[in-house]
DNA sequence: CGTCTTTGACCGGCGC
DNA sequence: GCGCCGGTCAAAGACG
């Protein structure tokens, strides 16, 4: 029961850096093309390791896997998730300069709850050039402006899974600030207007 | 034409 | 040491 969002918290960054691709494959010079698509060659610093970002696990009741939080995201993989029938899609913000990445799945115990992780905080304002949600403007960098938009978006009535989610979250202490107000001082853990969404502590409690 | 989604393959880390 | 799992990339295709 709780374990759907304990779990959903307890995860960490696996496969980061990754090393040539095409290293491997065989040189290229003077050669026919018949062999099949191989990696091309991509150096890529494998020291670049980002030392921690900040990570924000968000249970929204919602039918569509992708929510529009006033980004533009890429969708850049999709896997299986093990005890689960629902695919976890991996997107990433198409800015440039903005490195965060965004990670969504399907509750496998609630199909119409979509678990929604980020994983580091927007270098920028959202774009005004929204598709389909031009008028939606976030009014900081920090994730208040998501968070206020998510509030504006899956705003609905209440309903016996959000008390069961927003039950969920008292049984762990730690969820229950998800949003430190040195970090997120416009967004404070006010559960009462999250009635849908229920955001999830997802700081590496690890250490 | 530009942008985004889809899909397969690969790599790194971790567990046994 | 080997195998498994999760995460990421890149190319091609589809769509507006």
């Amino acid at each position: 029961m709780s374990s759907s969002s304990t779990e959903a918290v307890g995860d960490e960054d696996s496969g980061r850096s990754r090393k040539y691709l095409g290293e491997i494959a065989k040189a290229d010079d003077g050669d026919d093309g018949t062999e099949k698509p191989k990696k091309p060659i991509k150096p890529r610093k494998k020291g670049e390791k980002r030392p921690r970002e900040p990570r924000f696990a968000f249970m929204t009741k919602s039918e569509v896997d992708h929510l529009e939080d006033g980004y533009r995201w890429r969708k850049y993989g999709q896997k299986a998730v093990k005890n689960s029938p629902y695919p976890r899609s991996y997107y990433r913000c198409t800015t440039p300069k903005c490195s965060v990445k965004k990670r969504v799945e399907r509750s496998h115990q609630d199909p119409s709850i979509v678990i929604t992780t980020y994983e580091g905080q927007h270098t920028h304002h959202s774009p005004a050039t929204i598709r389909g949600s031009s008028h939606v403007l976030a009014p900081s960098t920090s994730m208040a402006g998501f968070c206020s938009e998510l509030l504006l978006h899956h705003r609905r009535l209440p309903s016996p899974l959000d008390v069961q989610l927003r039950e969920a979250s008292r049984l762990s202490p730690q969820s229950l600030s998800p949003f430190p107000a040195t970090q997120y001082p416009q967004c404070p853990p006010d559960y009462g207007l999250l009635q849908d969404v229920v955001p999830f502590v997802v700081h590496h409690a690890k250490q």
